[in-house]
RNA sequence: CGGGGCGUAGCAUAAUGGUAGUGUACGCGGUUUGGGACCGCGUGGCCCGGGUUCGAUUCCCGGCGCCCCGACCA
């Protein structure tokens, strides 16, 4: 895309109210809007990279044979009654409101009850298991406090997943099958090595659940781990039992601060059964299901990638999420000479599949260099009169500063060569 | 929800009981052109309501909003 032609704008200094590393670098490079506190809009830019970590979570998701769909953001009061979820007492994040023709709804800040509910009507028989669904929502959550930017909003993008079977061996294996899936997605975003499966507690149904903990200084959580024995604990479940049971000690573990970009519970039957879902196994008689949930908060992954990445400059993506693969940053453009052929090497890029923001504003190089490092896209590709003459483009790896020189044709075959444009 | 702080132009900031200055951004003109360059001109602002006062952006009260610490976070 032509940056002349994206409305928005970059700034120097951030907003005084955002004290957040991510929320300020993506205001000032002109990914995200704040509406109100916690709440933020996506711009052009924003929504390139959410969409991009979507599009990961939707393969791996895919790859273990779940399907996507999308539940509704209002919900029937009803439906959470039936749970006790409903109670404000209980629940502390609804939001709520009331229909004009009488009645009230909650707008979905999960969708378990839901999704059980929907299944009534297609989850008969043991035949029909197992299932997998998955989706992403805005999930809208009257938080006390949001925080930390878009890690911690009232409203944000979470693909939630859920899975139903008919014995808990298979239930289990799944929900095995799901910690890689989770892992390969982190990996693929570029934070797979800090990443840990980590144990959290567990609620009614089984003694822990997993949280998957990104090591993230603007994190809220505090995790105990043991790298060479893949072992990691909340601090909220480290006690006596819990070291014992995982067969470590307290002095063997390293505290880090981290971030939750995923979790995943077992319910076992009892949430089938407090939602009333249940099919007919072989002998014919009704029983539960058993279930699992999982998250993955999108759009908290997203500002974690910019906590750990970004520099003094700016935004630094990984590839695999990154708006665009290359800025290319046309200098001297008032030339028409310079300016036409710099339109060519654009053409010519994208008509190879590679995703390109070309700079072909009539600005000062400062100016653009500083843009370009503030919105971060992996690879700076500068063309230029003094270029053009050398028969060279400078080609910048904005996460290393590393600086090539490459002709035309090594340019293309560069970005050919490369499996993630 | 408890505690603390803050609301001045698109953004960032300053001063002031007598209607507000600067930077940046924006518009126009000119000089510039490899790390946010310079000169000139110009547009644009005191969160809302009430009170005190001759007069309130300033002081007081209330509201709304924002930030931080804590609590909460399935």
């Amino acid at each position: 895309m032509r940056q002349s032609q994206l409305f928005t704008k970059t700034r120097r200094e951030a907003p005084a109210d955002e004290v957040s590393k991510n929320a300020q670098l993506l205001i000032r490079a002109g990914y995200i809007h704040k509406e109100m506190a916690g709440v933020y809009a996506y711009l052009p830019l924003g929504l390139l990279v959410v969409e991009k970590i979507k599009q990961i979570v939707r393969e791996e998701m895919n790859a273990i044979a779940s399907q996507e769909l999308i539940m509704t953001a209002l919900q029937r009061k009803e439906l959470w009654e039936r749970t006790d979820r409903w109670n404000d007492e209980i629940v502390d994040v609804w939001f709520k409101s009331e229909l004009k023709a009488g009645g009230e709804v909650g707008f979905g800040w999960s969708h378990e009850e839901p999704i059980g509910e929907m299944l009534k009507g297609h989850l008969t028989s043991y035949k029909d298991l197992p299932i997998s669904v998955y989706q992403f929502q805005t999930k809208l959550r009257n938080e006390m406090r949001a925080k930390s930017g878009i890690m911690r909003g009232r409203e944000f993008v979470m693909k939630d997943m859920y899975s139903f079977a008919a014995d808990e061996a298979s239930h289990l294996a799944y929900y095995e099958a799901t910690k890689p899936a989770y892992m390969n997605v982190f990996k693929r975003v570029g934070v797979g090595d800090d990443t840990f499966i980590t144990f959290a507690a567990g609620g009614a149904f089984t003694k822990f659940s997993h949280e998957f903990q990104t090591v993230c200084e603007a994190g809220e959580d505090v995790v105990y781990v043991n790298r060479a024995k893949g072992i990691a604990i909340n601090e909220e479940v480290l006690n006596e039992e819990t070291l014992a049971s995982l067969g470590v000690t307290k002095d063997e573990l390293e505290m880090l601060k981290t971030a939750e970009v995923g979790n995943i519970f077992n319910f076992g039957q009892q949430k089938a059964e407090d939602l009333g879902l249940t099919y007919k196994n072989e002998a014919g008689d009704s029983v539960a299901p058993f279930m699992g949930s999982y998250g993955i908060g999108v759009t908290r992954l997203m500002g974690v990638l910019v906590e750990k990445f970004a520099d003094e400059k700016g935004i630094i993506w990984p590839a695999s999420v990154a708006p665009f693969m290359v800025h290319l940053v046309g200098l001297n453009l008032e030339d028409e000479v310079i300016r036409d052929w710099v339109d060519g090497v654009y053409q010519n890029l994208r008509a190879r599949g590679v995703s390109v923001l070309y700079d072909d504003r009539d600005l000062r190089p400062g100016e653009k260099f500083a843009d370009s490092d503030l919105m971060g896209m992996p690879y700076r590709v500068v063309a230029s009169r003094k270029g053009k003459e050398a028969g060279t483009f400078e080609v910048v790896t904005r996460a290393t500063g590393a600086v090539r020189h490459l002709t035309e044709d090594e340019l293309y075959n560069d970005f050919d060569a490369d499996p993630d444009t």
